[in-house]
DNA sequence: ACTTTATATCGTAATATTGCAATATATGAA
DNA sequence: TTCATATATTGCAATATTACGATATAAAGT
């Protein structure tokens, strides 16, 4: 026991959970904030952003990635990180309807 | 090693980042939109709604109530749960304010 | 007081996450 | 090719989460 019983839910329930999760650390909030100040995609110093190690950061980069939150390209010998719109639209539109739905309630 | 580094990240990317780590499980999704679904705050079955031992919901309920996700009056024998609409909207706002920042840059 | 019903807490095993040193890989410059 | 720079992967220790049986608590009915 102690693994997440996934098998009982719906897949749009699990995924939703994977996309929160992949954002659930303050290390990733902070990168997906510093990708928004930084005016163009040219990236490659998020490390230096950070107050942890290289493999540290590079893990919660992969973590991300992995969850579609950020994309990277190859740019040179540094890779160029920037935001995928698409996903933070779908989370955007998931607490959205929440609160849509919710105008109707008592609490 | 292995337990976040909370203290060199902002007040706010640590609240954000646990506001979210308390929705980042498909149960705890599944009980969030379980509320939305009944008409008012009457609740107190949400055990038999989930494929989980008691004490597993009673536990993801506490976490969610922590968060201050959820709130819980007494009602008698059980307990009537509901959504906080303020933690909503922050979610909300969060995520529509990362969507308009996003709007000028290049990706 | 006893029983039922609803929920919470404790204890613990299984699993997952976090963080980093060491090392690997890959690209560009000399 | 060799070196420097940027990023990824491996391996592992520390910590956190998930799940549930057993047990506790607490309110309401008998």
């Amino acid at each position: 026991m102690g693994a997440t019983k996934s098998d009982f839910f719906s897949d749009q329930q699990n995924e939703m959970a994977q996309l929160l999760k992949a954002l659930a650390h303050p290390a990733r909030i902070a990168i997906v904030e510093y990708l928004l100040t930084v005016d163009s995609c040219i990236c490659g110093d998020i490390v230096n952003e950070l107050p942890l190690a290289q493999p540290t950061v590079s893990q919660h980069l992969k973590e991300l990635k992995n969850a579609n939150i950020i994309q990277g390209t190859i740019e040179g010998t540094s890779i160029c990180y920037c935001l995928n719109q698409k996903t933070i639209m779908l989370l955007e539109e998931f607490f959205g309807g929440i609160s849509n739905k919710l105008n109707n309630k008592c609490c």
